[in-house]
Order: C-alpha cells, then sequence, then structure tokens
DNA sequence: AGCACGCCGACT
DNA sequence: GTCGGCGTGCTC
C-alpha cells in the first residue's frame, strides 16, 4: 500500500506529492485527507495524504510512513478539490490553501488532535431504585441533578468522587463523557420578529429560485439580518446547514447573541476574539456534526459543513473577504460561490452599498438582485448635512463645527445619544519638525514613523523597528517637534473641554486591544452610560443604538485621499454605513458630515441616501480609467534586496507579458507607493484585461522560473483589493 | 525547511 | 595544504 503525501512545508520546490509505503499496521488508518507524520531527508514533517493506492510511480525505494496524526478525515474531497482549484486560481502552493482552511491551533503538539479533552457529566437515571435508602449526602446530590438534563462534574463542587461513584455503581446517577468544550451558547427568550412584506418577498425570491446567486441591496435598517435568519430558518428545518460569513469587525457579540438566542446551540461562532483552543473546540463541534449554523470572518468559508443549504455573505462590499497579505490571495466571495455550485445551494450577499462589481453583475443578470428599499420601522432614513470645513475653520479653533457642536448639545439636553466617527482609514500620525520640517523614518523600510503615545515611541508598522521620542528635532535641534495626526486622544478632550457634563466613550484600536473589552464597550454604551462614543471605523459597521439620534463625521476626508482607485468607494460606503447608525428607532435620525471637498461626489451625494447615483457617477470613472468592473486587475509583486536586480528582472517578465499578451494594458514596473520593507526593494507590474485567456498559465511559468532564486520573489495578486 | 555537496578565498 | 564561505539541489 501507498500514500501519495502533501508536505507541510512552505516552499514552493516540496510542494508536490511524495510516495511512502505504508506499514500494515496502519492500513485500516491510512485514508485520503487526514495528516501522517514522515520522515523528510533528515526531519520528520506532517503531510496530508492525497493518495492511496497500490503501486508506486517510480522506481526508487519508498521510506515508510511514521504514524498517523489524525483518526478521521479533516479535509474531505470536497475541500481537497476546492484547495486544488484555489491553488490554480492564486498561483499559491497547494499546501498553503489546505492550510488556510484549518483553524490555527490545529497542530498536533503531541497528539492532542487525537487526545481530545472530555468532560464528565452526570445525569439522574429515570428508573432508578426508588426504595434505595439514600443518606444525606446523597440527597443534596440528588437535589443537585434532578430537573436538569446533564450536569458537569464541576459544577458538583464540595462532593467527592467516592459519593459520585456510588451513586453511578447503584445506578441511580448515569455518568457520561462528553468532548471538552470552552465554549457554551444558550438560547434566550426570544421572539421571532414578524417579517415585513419587502422581506418576505425578498426571502421567497430566494427560495424560489434557488440554487442562485444573490444580491440584496437594502438601505441600512432594512432589516438584512432577519431576513437571513428566516432563510436560515427555512433550510435548518430541511435539515440543511448554513454558512454566514460577516466582516471581522462587525463581527461583535451583539450580532453574536442575535443568532444565539434564535438557533441556540445550533451555532458555531468563529471570530478572533476565540483562543486557538477555543477555535479547535468549535471546529471539532462542526467536524463532528454539531452544528448547523457557522457565522465566522474570511476563513470561516472552508468549515466542514455537510449538505449547505445557503451560504449568506453579509456587508459584500467589505474588503476584508479578500486575503490579501499571505498566500493563498483568495476571495472568500468567489469560493463561497463555487462551494455553492459543489453543495446545490445559493449564495446570497448582502450590503447597503455594494461593490462595484457586484452591483455590475447584478445589473447585467449574472447574479439575481433583490431590493430592500426601505427601513423596517417605516422610518425615513436620517437627514444629511454636509459642512463645508474650508469655512469652518476660519471660525473655530479645534475640530468642531458650530453645527455640530450645537447638534450635540441639543442631543445632550435630550438625554439621546451621539456616534462620532473620527476617519482614520489609511491614516497615521506621524511627527515633524515644524522648524525645518524634518520627519522621522524607519531606518530599514521607506516609511515615516508612527507615534505610539502608550509606550512614547516611534514605530515603523512594517517592521516593527522602534526608537524613543526625543524632544527635540534631530536634525536643527530645535525644541519644535509635533505630533500632526488628529489623535481619538486629542479629540477627546476637546469633547471633554466643549461639554464638560457629557460622558465620552472613546472606541479605538489602543482602547479595545483587551480582550473582551470591545463587547464591554458596546453593551455600556447601549445602556446608555455614555452620551457620546467616539471612535475610529469600528463605530460604522452594524452597531444598533435605538438611542443614537446623531451622527458626525469629524473628518470624511482622510479616506478620499489615498492612492487608490477604490477611495472613493470607500468613503462613500464608510459615510453611508455610520450614517445608517442614526434614527433606527422611532426617533428621527440626523447626521453631520465635516469636509474639505464638499464638491466632491463619494461626499455629496451621501446627502441623498442615494446610492445608486452614486454607483452611475463612479462608474463613469471606472470606465474611462479601465479599472474595476470594466477591467480586471492583476498586481505582480517583484521583490528583493538589490534593487537593480530585481528591476531589471521585473523588466523582463513585462516585456514577455507583452509578448504572450498583446491586448493587456500593462504597466510598471514601478517601485510600489512603500518602496523598501525590512530592506526589501519592492516593484509592481499591473496587468488589467477584459479577458483572462491563459495568464494563470504563463503567471506559472514565471513563478516557477523564480523559485529557486532566493535573490527575488515573485508573488501574484488577482483581483486586488488594494493597490499600494 | 533543513541538510549535503561543491567550488573558491585566507589561515593555523 | 585545509577550514569554511554560501550558491545549488534534493528530499518519496
Amino acid at each position: 500500500m501507498i500514500a501519495g503525501v502533501l508536505v507541510e512545508i512552505s516552499n514552493k520546490n516540496v510542494d508536490k506529492i511524495f510516495e511512502y509505503n505504508v506499514p500494515s499496521n496502519l492500513f485500516d488508518d491510512i485514508k485520503v485527507g487526514i495528516r501522517v507524520l514522515v520522515p523528510f531527508g533528515k526531519m520528520k514533517v506532517e503531510g496530508f495524504v492525497l493518495q492511496v493506492k497500490s503501486d508506486k510511480s517510480t522506481d526508487r525505494e519508498l521510506r515508510d510512513i511514521i504514524s498517523i496524526i489524525d483518526k478521521e478525515i479533516v479535509l474531505n474531497k470536497e475541500l481537497l478539490d476546492l484547495g486544488k482549484f484555489m491553488s490554480s486560481e492564486t498561483l499559491a502552493t497547494l499546501i498553503s490553501c489546505y492550510q488556510v482552511m484549518l483553524p490555527k491551533g490545529f497542530k498536533a503538539k503531541n497528539g492532542t488532535s487525537i487526545n481530545i479533552r472530555y468532560d464528565t457529566y452526570y445525569k439522574l437515571n429515570e428508573k432508578y431504585d426508588t426504595n434505595y435508602k439514600f443518606n444525606d449526602k446523597q440527597i443534596s446530590i440528588i437535589n443537585l441533578v434532578k430537573d436538569k438534563k446533564l450536569v458537569e462534574r464541576k459544577e458538583l463542587l464540595n462532593i467527592s468522587s467516592s459519593s459520585l461513584n456510588t451513586l453511578v455503581k447503584r445506578d441511580i446517577l448515569v455518568k457520561e463523557l462528553k468532548e471538552h468544550r470552552r465554549l457554551i451558547y444558550n438560547k434566550s427568550d426570544y421572539s421571532v420578529h414578524e417579517l415585513t412584506s419587502e422581506q418576505r418577498s425578498v426571502v421567497e425570491a430566494v427560495i424560489n429560485s434557488s440554487p442562485d446567486v444573490f444580491l440584496l441591496y437594502g438601505v441600512t435598517g432594512s432589516g438584512k439580518t432577519e431576513v437571513y435568519m428566516e432563510l436560515i430558518d427555512y433550510y435548518l428545518k430541511l435539515g440543511k446547514t448554513s454558512i454566514v460569513l460577516v466582516p471581522e469587525i462587525s463581527l461583535t457579540p451583539q450580532m453574536v447573541s442575535r443568532f444565539q438566542a434564535r438557533f441556540g446551540d445550533k451555532i458555531a461562532a468563529i471570530h478572533s476574539g476565540l483562543s486557538d483552543g477555543e477555535k479547535y473546540d468549535e471546529y471539532r463541534r462542526i467536524v463532528r456534526g454539531e452544528v448547523s449554523i457557522v457565522i465566522g470572518a474570511r476563513s470561516a468559508i472552508f468549515v466542514p459543513l455537510k449538505n449547505i443549504g445557503i451560504i449568506i455573505i453579509d456587508e459584500e462590499h467589505s474588503d476584508s473577504y479578500k486575503q490579501s497579505d499571505p498566500n493563498p490571495r483568495y476571495n472568500a466571495k468567489e469560493i463561497a460561490i463555487i462551494r455553492a455550485k459543489a453543495h446545490n445551494c445559493s449564495v446570497v450577499m448582502g450590503s447597503a452599498t455594494p461593490s462595484l462589481e457586484a452591483m455590475a453583475r447584478a445589473r447585467k443578470g449574472v447574479f439575481k438582485l433583490l431590493e430592500l428599499p426601505h427601513r423596517v420601522n417605516g422610518r425615513n432614513l436620517p437627514k444629511i448635512n454636509i459642512i463645508d470645513m474650508n469655512q469652518e475653520i476660519r471660525k473655530v479653533k479645534g475640530h468642531f463645527s458650530n453645527q455640530l457642536i450645537m447638534a450635540i448639545k441639543a442631543r445632550l439636553l435630550k438625554h439621546e445619544q451621539v456616534i462620532l466617527l473620527l476617519n482614520r482609514r489609511g491614516y497615521s500620525s506621524f511627527v515633524t519638525c515644524k522648524n525645518c520640517g524634518f520627519t522621522f523614518k524607519c531606518p530599514n523600510c521607506d516609511i515615516t514613523l508612527t507615534y505610539h503615545k502608550s509606550s512614547n515611541t516611534l514605530r515603523c508598522h512594517y517592521c516593527g523597528y522602534g526608537e524613543k521620542v526625543y524632544d527635540k528635532c534631530p536634525s536643527c535641534g530645535e525644541k519644535a517637534l509635533s505630533n500632526l495626526g488628529i489623535g481619538t486622544q486629542k479629540v477627546e478632550e476637546e469633547l471633554n473641554g466643549l461639554f464638560p457634563d457629557s460622558r465620552v466613550l472613546r472606541m479605538d484600536y489602543d482602547t479595545t486591544s483587551r480582550k473582551g473589552m470591545h463587547e464591554t464597550m458596546i453593551e455600556k454604551f447601549r445602556h446608555q452610560e455614555y452620551d457620546i462614543l467616539l471612535g475610529t471605523q469600528m463605530v460604522a459597521k452594524g452597531l444598533d443604538f435605538p438611542n443614537v439620534t446623531l451622527v458626525g463625521v469629524i473628518n470624511a476626508d482622510t479616506s478620499l485621499n489615498i492612492p487608490d482607485f477604490r477611495s472613493s468607494e470607500n468613503t462613500y460606503d464608510l459615510l453611508s454605513q455610520v450614517a445608517g447608525r442614526s434614527g433606527r428607532s422611532e426617533k428621527n435620525g440626523e447626521v453631520i458630515i465635516q469636509t474639505f471637498n464638499k464638491d466632491h461626489y463619494a461626499i455629496s451625494l451621501t446627502k441623498y441616501n442615494d446610492y445608486l447615483r452614486f454607483y452611475m457617477e463612479e462608474m463613469k470613472n471606472r470606465r474611462s480609467l479601465k479599472y474595476p468592473p470594466y477591467y480586471f486587475l492583476c498586481n505582480i509583486r517583484i521583490s528583493g534586496k538589490d534593487a537593480e536586480y530585481i528591476l531589471g528582472e521585473a523588466l523582463k517578465i513585462k516585456r514577455s507579458l507583452e509578448r504572450n499578451f498583446p491586448d493587456f494594458i500593462i504597466l510598471g514596473p514601478s517601485a510600489c507607493s512603500i518602496f523598501k520593507i525590512n530592506n526589501v526593494y519592492r516593484y509592481n507590474i499591473i496587468l488589467k484585461y477584459k479577458k483572462k485567456n491563459n495568464l494563470n498559465e504563463v503567471l506559472k511559468l514565471v513563478v516557477d522560473h523564480y523559485k529557486t532564486n532566493l535573490k527575488l520573489h515573485v508573488d501574484i495578486d488577482f483581483n486586488p483589493s488594494q493597490m499600494f
């Protein structure tokens, strides 16, 4: 018996099947889709069994598999095939595609993935001998256990094992072992909302024309989540499972608890707040088939659910569905469509501000377009006022326009709440000298250093380099250093000055980094322990606070200045999303947006709450500039320590692509906007094309050509989510 | 990834 | 003469 094994080494040179002899004692255990330990050169490495067969394909002597790691299959046929497809589509190694499918903490350290921890539970035997003479201790145990299904051992404090064992021996208690689980979800009292006729018709449209791919365009507050839950419930009753993808930032306990309340123990939520151990536990529950609904961020698209009835992708426009940094550079939306085909089920992608790509496809009929044009409570969308800060800046000292100050004052008087967004997308606080203009730069990377108040250091975001802050400028010696960034802390201080009696809750990366802080803060704000919630992007998405009637955007512009063709789209999205936090219950909402670019369409069009108008305007630009959705993009990054050498090679690559694809637009090689990171120089070649032809095959040849070259790295990113 | 092989420079 | 630099190639 021969096994074909893919070893867990992330190197293009070994990303292929190696054959091993299966020793006879493992004949029964070796299956396609399990992991094994194998000798590899002088090392022992883990690998995935991808083939089991009777003949080897070489003449050489094969070595023996050392042992198995999994008793059960960890990657089923569907996922193994999906990995192969991903690898060919993204040009990432096959092993990296399989690794991204499994949760962190899945590593077999000392065989932990076989030797699972068990918890002990007890329950009362329903037909126990009632004539038995109980002593006092035993009666107290019975009282603890009766009327309950199962009681965990650790709940039975102060009770010795011997007294429990006696009752088990007398057939009064039944002992059960259950696989250890660190998270418990409880179904709470939850009343299913009656759907509006709009919501109802969306649900029916999905069910009646399944399987298909749907784009659900629904304004903020239109009740998309209720539609998702109704669909999930429908398929649940048919015995089918569901995957719900949300951006990590909106995977809040608030959001999870809504699903939990309705579906209780049938859900598993996979988010970054879980420890590796907890993620592992949730994954085990899914593997064992105990879970019908999985909610998670991007990588949850790979969960090994069987018999999937529907895949939901909330906030479809979010760029978090594209993995852009480590390989494989995949898009969870595309994976969803492929998995849906395998399960013969539908994909529903929802958004109040769909990505241009999705809307263009929906309008072409590639996706089916569904709409929820009204808010569920019959409320109008909030009134949006745009304030021209070019005028205001002469009248006011700080960051607040008079209109915003007055509006906040009015809410405080009425005991209504306010959300303030400090737009820091693409923004960093760098330090500069007011006297000579000197800025601190990282010695390894071509980037200004960012000021960190907590440690009083300047740090490089890319390589981690840090240095202490001087009070004197190292260039001119003047004590004229300034921290240019508008930080949330500064704005908070300003707010405290303007409204000394108000209670301000600051929510940003610094204040929420501690585990559980994010949810604690949201709960406190919900319970109106604070009047004003001041924060970065994390206050913009998905939150639902009925008492919020004013949303203020302090600086709408930072995200507009990013050198990325999606900066208008991202700005419009952010403003619309945060505006949607206002006036969600019976009180009318208002929004005040402060900007230095009041006439820019990404800002001015938010006033009309009319996404389609923005869509049309932005599509014109995309067409004239030859960007998606009119053209596909592919970014080829060439990096290495010798700038001259890699530029020369990059030019060779470009010329070869020009020969192969005469109808492509090929830009570059140009230095990345951050040219040097960690002393590695980077160039981009950008391809624009309408039809891919055999691009993958040609690029694969390029990648293979350089795979043993240590002086140069080639990275391919199809449909990049951002361009730097 | 990790290790062996191999072909050139500067030393006890 | 040989110790050791790291470029190249291989691992079932």
